[in-house]
DNA sequence: GCCGTTTTCGGCCCGACTGTTTTCAGTCG
């Protein structure tokens, strides 16, 4: 069982609860769904950590739910839960994935008109409301009846938040939005907050504050914004509307004076909210996002903040990086003061993945740009080295001697551009060479006289187990020169799932033969992720963001790397290409043994 | 059912909005 249907199943248990008796199951509920969420931001499947017997420790997971994973993964079923699902037709969970159904309405539908079936529930229910049934049933109308309508319309779509935006697509939808809000005069500042602010790989709905002292007129401007499709809901100080592309679109004001409490809590996350509030009421203190007020004094007027920084400082904190807060030990770091100094873009001294048009003849796609364009870019980005790295020669239509040639001839080129660029840029020959199923790279040995070092990397034969693909990475890394494993995982946001690896055997390699892992910035692939980042951080591994650029406009990526690592708690001294380039070329060369200042 | 710079027992975030209701239930973030 994977990690994502067991948190679902997790997430039934908990739908279940709710129907049982939400007042009685309250907190078990909520313990399920907050286990539920350990698992999907776990880095390792949890049928692995099982057969290592390393399921306790899990943040959010306690002895009984710990014991009914173990029955689970051992047996393939809990007798628990099958217990108290007894008498809950299981036809109700196809409909909690529609957006609007939650497990009463959802079990109300289904026991009302006797569906059984979980395949076919949906199209059911829909013929139900076509009927006109629906409207009859008390707690019912005519209204909720059109709703489920559109709900099961939308959902069959894909609409709202099926899949999930890339963040440079969230961000210029972002955009867009955000300069149509600004038209109004009543907008005195509006700003993408949620998930796109804490710079999520993924992002679901756009998040915007505004702040203003007349919201009637803001919310008035935002729902009549042209592109709409349909306004999902609208209320004195909130608003949400689907636009045309099917994405949501959630809106919050609030007046200057108390905007710092609404930029905290809606740029969340929801845990980071609930950490930090529970934290205040054991202070006495009541926490919402119109500011902080004392706990027992109900009529009480919150105490506004105009700024983040003021809200976080009266509860005795420090300012939190947004990336940060998902309450992974950021609100105990912050009220010891010690939280770590993120690595920041103008950190960033040179990128080594970049694939020019130079040819020579590549397994791969090359790039579209001249080594000369790709240099001018690096310059216009401040940046003091780079490193070419071309995919290498297809091994199918070459000879070693043939690869030779190419990679001699490659290399003059790139001692021309050292030249010519010599007292603007520091250049390096580098290659991204295949490992090959076999654990061999994709290049004969003589070759590697024309690199300074080699990115490996891993672009077929996806489909190993965890632990043949782990050696066939660490028999790729062996080679002294190569010192780069390049987006780690494959996958590809939406796309492509990740490979599953042995990261405590590769951490350990890394660490012990100076070897670097890649964080991929390629919005598409953000590869390491975050709470990989994080566990390599934790393990002093050395990492290195680079873009992959395959065309010039791709370079200034470089940002999405930052922002994942800063999600992975790195710091400057975790991260190879902010280092000077001596400290840089002696680490190439092996003379080195860990990075950093 | 979980968890501890608030405790190993006694707590568990805070608020908005809609629809069907006359004071609330359900869903959502």
């Amino acid at each position: 069982m994977k990690n994502f249907e067991i948190s679902k199943l997790l997430r039934n248990v908990a739908a279940v609860y709710s129907i049982k008796d939400e007042k009685k199951y309250r907190f078990q509920l909520l313990a399920y769904q907050k286990a539920a969420d350990a698992i999907e931001s776990l880095p390792t499947e949890l049928n692995d950590l099982y057969k290592e017997n390393k399921l306790q420790g899990i943040d959010g997971i306690g002895p009984t739910i710990q014991s009914r994973l173990t029955e689970l993964l051992k047996t393939g079923k809990v007798q628990h839960f099958e217990e108290i699902m007894k008498e809950i037709p299981k036809s109700i969970f196809p409909l909690l994935d529609i957006p609007g159904f939650g497990p009463k309405k959802a079990y109300k539908l289904v026991t009302q008109f006797n569906l059984k079936n979980p395949d076919t529930v949906i199209v059911d229910l829909e013929n139900i409301a076509k009927k006109g049934d629906i409207a009859n049933l008390p707690g019912f109308g005519e209204k909720s009846q059109a709703d489920v309508l559109r709900a099961i319309k939308e959902f069959k779509l894909g609409k709202g938040k099926s899949t999930r935006m890339t963040l440079p697509y969230a961000n210029e939808l972002a955009r867009i939005i955000i300069t149509y809000i600004e038209k109004s005069d009543a907008v005195l500042a509006a700003y993408p907050l949620g998930s796109l602010r804490r710079g999520k790989d993924t992002i679901g709905d756009i998040d915007i504050a505004v702040s203003t002292n007349k919201p009637q007129e803001v919310l008035d401007h935002f729902i009549n914004y042209p592109f709409k499709e349909r306004i999902i809901e609208r209320g004195d100080r909130t608003s949400s509307m689907l636009v045309s592309s099917g994405r949501q679109i959630d809106l919050m004001v609030q007046s200057p004076e108390g905007f710092g409490a609404l930029l905290q809590h809606f740029t969340g996350s929801k845990a980071h909210n609930v950490h930090l509030r529970e934290y205040a009421l054991s202070k006495g203190l009541s926490v919402s996002d119109f500011g902080i007020k004392k706990k027992k004094d109900e009529k009480a007027a919150y105490k506004k903040y105009k700024t983040e920084e003021s809200f976080y400082e009266a509860l005795g904190m420090q300012w939190i990086p947004p990336e940060m807060r998902e309450d992974t030990g950021e609100i105990e770091l912050a009220l010891q003061h010690k939280l770590p100094e993120l690595i920041k873009l103008s950190d960033i001294k040179g990128d080594f993945h970049l694939h020019s048009n130079f040819s020579i003849e590549e397994s791969h796609d090359s790039g579209q740009n001249s080594m000369e364009e790709m240099i001018e870019e690096a310059l216009r980005l401040g940046y003091k080295y780079l490193g070419f790295s071309e995919h290498n020669p297809s091994i199918g239509n070459h000879t070693e001697k043939e690869i030779c040639t190419l990679l001699e001839k490659r290399l003059k080129y790139i001692d021309k551009m050292r030249l010519k660029y010599k007292n603007f840029i520091r250049i390096f020959s580098l290659l991204e060479i295949d490992i090959l199923a076999s654990g061999k790279l994709a290049i004969p040995e003589s070759a590697f006289a024309y690199l300074d070092a080699a990115i490996v990397s891993i672009h077929s034969s996806f489909a190993m187990n965890r632990e043949n693909i782990t050696e066939r990475i660490l028999q790729g890394l062996s080679h002294p020169k190569a010192k780069i494993f390049a987006h780690p995982t494959s996958r590809l946001i939406n796309q492509r799932a990740p490979i599953e690896l042995d990261f405590e055997k590769l951490w350990n390699f890394c660490k012990k033969n100076d070897k670097a892992f890649e964080i991929n910035a390629a919005p598409q692939r953000l590869d390491l992720t975050d709470i990989l980042i994080r566990e390599a951080v934790n393990k002093g591994i050395t990492l290195i963001i680079n873009t992959d650029s395959h065309a010039i406009d791709q370079m200034n990526l470089m940002k999405y790397g930052v922002t994942v690592a800063r999600r992975g708690w790195a710091t400057k001294r975790d991260i190879l290409n902010t280092m000077d380039y001596n400290k840089l070329t002696s680490w190439f060369s092996n003379e080195a043994t860990k990075g950093g200042e």
